[in-house]
DNA sequence: CCGTAGACCTGTGTGC
DNA sequence: TGCACACAGGTCTACG
């Protein structure tokens, strides 16, 4: 579930309250949750160090500590990390007891959600975080950059969009607001999108993915910030989760499709 | 290499 | 009310 401003979120949460605390224990109550060491191991390693950083990469969430351990979290669709545990709380699956009483509550519905504890070397174990692409929101995501990665490819602009390779940290959500906003038609082939095109697009995803961070992030049913609550962007969803119902520039009826097994919605008037 | 379907897991909403 | 089926902010893998 959490995209970019999502997991950005999160992280600006927990940081204050994580920066310069020593883990002092930690339970796990999913065997499918810790993908890297095995599990015991995970945890001896996290117990007693350090944090000394709370960043994100793409969708990941990274936690530096002593001895260059790296803690590093993917929410996927459903997980959360929370400060406080809400009575109605349920699906807790790990928690995470600091030096000072804090407590980091890990819920995880879907049960998707994946930890790893990494020291420098052991990178080739750590899946897909190697192979992310650019960060959105800095200088090195750019027109050129895309347009080469777009280059051949004869699958749907949207569904290059959602390749991490590509660019870290979009999901369905802002790839569907952002072509919206470029009015480019999600279903075109990527190889199609011109130059005047690609700048747009890499301008109009950072349109809204600030928006979004500023927002809080978007809930549409089970994100929660670290503070458990919701963020407020699906107020300023353009298209999202609004199939048939008017475009809010033309008002045509918004179409719905799937890409690359994903629900997909977009104005056939205002993107071609 | 490229592209798409199916799998992972658990729940909610919809239509008959 | 019950039941079956589609669908959900993600991403791997297997296969053609």
């Amino acid at each position: 579930m959490p995209e970019l401003p999502e997991v950005q979120t999160v992280v600006a949460d927990l940081e204050p309250h994580l920066i310069g605390r020593r883990v002092e224990s930690v339970t796990v109550d999913d065997p499918l949750l810790v993908r890297f060491p095995q599990q015991a191991e995970f945890c001896r390693r996290l117990e007693g160090k350090e944090i000394l950083t709370v960043t994100r990469r793409g969708k990941y969430i990274v936690i530096g500590l002593e001895q260059q351990l790296t803690w590093m979290i993917h929410l996927r669709m459903t997980g959360r990390l929370l400060l406080n545990l809400a009575k109605e709380e349920k699906y807790l699956r790990a928690w995470f007891r600091l030096d000072d009483g804090t407590t980091v509550w890990y819920c995880d519905l879907r049960r998707f959600g994946d930890m790893w504890a990494w020291y420098p070397g052991e990178e080739t174990q750590l899946g897909g975080f190697i192979d992310l692409g650019p960060e959105p929101l800095a200088d090195d995501f750019c027109s050129t950059w895309l347009l080469g990665r777009a280059a051949n490819r004869r699958a749907p602009v949207k569904t290059l969009l959602l390749d991490q390779r590509v660019v870290a940290g979009l999901g369905n959500i802002y790839v569907d607001e952002a072509l919206f906003l470029a009015g480019i038609d999600p279903r075109r082939p990527a190889s199609s999108i011109s130059a005047a095109e690609a700048e747009t697009l890499c301008l109009t995803i950072r349109e809204v993915l600030s928006g979004a961070i500023s927002a809080r992030g978007t809930t549409f049913r089970d994100y929660r910030s670290g503070r458990g609550t919701s963020g407020e962007y699906q107020q300023k969803l353009n298209v999202y989760g609004r199939s048939g119902e008017p475009c809010r520039e033309c008002g045509a009826r918004l179409a719905s499709v799937r890409i690359g097994g994903r629900s997909s919605v977009y104005c056939p008037r205002c993107q071609t």
